[in-house]
DNA sequence: TTCTTTGTTCCGGA
DNA sequence: GTCCGGAACAAAGA
């Protein structure tokens, strides 16, 4: 599923490919995703140029020239196809009936210029778009909270301990928190904590000044070098074939239930527990 | 039919 | 009032 370094990956593609189209004509075959898709507000961005893209966390915002951006988030399931070629979405009404050779999920078309389409699919429809003003979007309730960037250097062993040190709250509860730093999901937030050997009920106010800085270098490391992962497999973002560049990736923990730890020397094997109500993996072994 | 998945929000207890 | 942890919610597929 889309986690930051992947939204990443999706903003330059969609930078590569649709940087100074203008939205020809937006059409939807749902009333709502996670939120009401709201047709006065998308017919507001018709015949608008797309001017810059950018990323705040796992949120995309696309830019237009007339001071309107076009706010997205993947949730679970969503995900961007580019498809140039004439459009087979005719209609010009808002709402459109799926063909039966249209793919089942895709929920939202932009109609570009030269012939292209953006076309937002989501299986689960747990993602959202929304048409905001550009100049009150960082002020928009989704982004107006949300701690600092993990890859930016405000995200530094003083400003954690300054933040966190007083709560009484298990060390992967706090890394789950988009108030203390933004953009890391369940997926990562299991390999950062084997990666920095650090047992993920621990308490947080007990971690060691070495045991956060291990942290804080193992969470830039391994978004980093997942983003240039992504970014070399990303060759079929434009086919029509539904690759979005979000990749299969091998993980140390995350999923691997009863597999042995890759430590060498490590007998032991990969639990599964709950915390918070999320599927947490961990080596009881490795990780104290 | 039930379980799973994520990010966010809500609620109750301390 | 604040903090924390658990439950609920969204949708669809296995």
């Amino acid at each position: 599923m889309p986690e930051l370094p992947e939204v990443e990956v999706v903003k330059r593609s969609l930078r590569k490919n649709i940087i100074n189209s203008v939205i020809t004509n937006v059409l939807t075959n749902t009333t709502k995703l996670r939120y009401a898709i709201k047709k006065r507000d998308f017919q507001k961005i018709k015949n608008c140029k797309i001017i810059s893209i950018t990323r705040r966390s796992k949120y995309l915002l696309i830019n237009t020239n007339n001071q309107l951006t076009i706010l997205v988030h993947l949730g679970m399931t969503g995900k961007f196809i580019i498809m140039n070629g004439k459009s087979k979405f005719k209609k010009t009404s808002f709402y459109y009936s799926l063909n039966k050779n249209d793919k089942k999920h895709d929920h939202v078309i932009f109609n570009l210029s030269k012939n292209k389409k953006l076309i937002y699919n989501d299986i689960r429809k747990f993602g959202f778009i929304k048409i905001l003003c550009s100049k009150k979007i960082y002020k928009s309730s989704h982004l107006s909270s949300l701690g600092p960037e993990p890859m930016s250097k405000s995200f530094n062993l003083k400003y954690f301990k300054n933040t966190t040190s007083n709560k009484n709250r298990t060390t992967k509860d706090i890394l789950m928190d988009q108030k203390i730093v933004s953009g890391l999901g369940n997926i990562y937030v299991n390999e950062i904590l084997f990666l920095s050997k650090i047992n993920p009920r621990k308490k947080i106010k007990k971690l060691k000044d070495e045991d956060i800085k291990k942290i804080i270098y193992f969470t830039k490391k391994i978004l980093k070098r997942s983003i240039l992962e992504g970014g070399s497999s990303i060759k079929n973002f434009s086919n029509s074939d539904g690759k979005s560049g979000i990749f299969q990736q091998q993980f140390n923990v995350y999923g691997q239930t009863g597999e042995n730890c890759i430590r060498k020397n490590c007998k032991n094997y990969i639990k599964k527990t709950y915390i918070s109500n999320r599927s947490t993996f961990y080596c009881k072994t490795c990780q104290k």
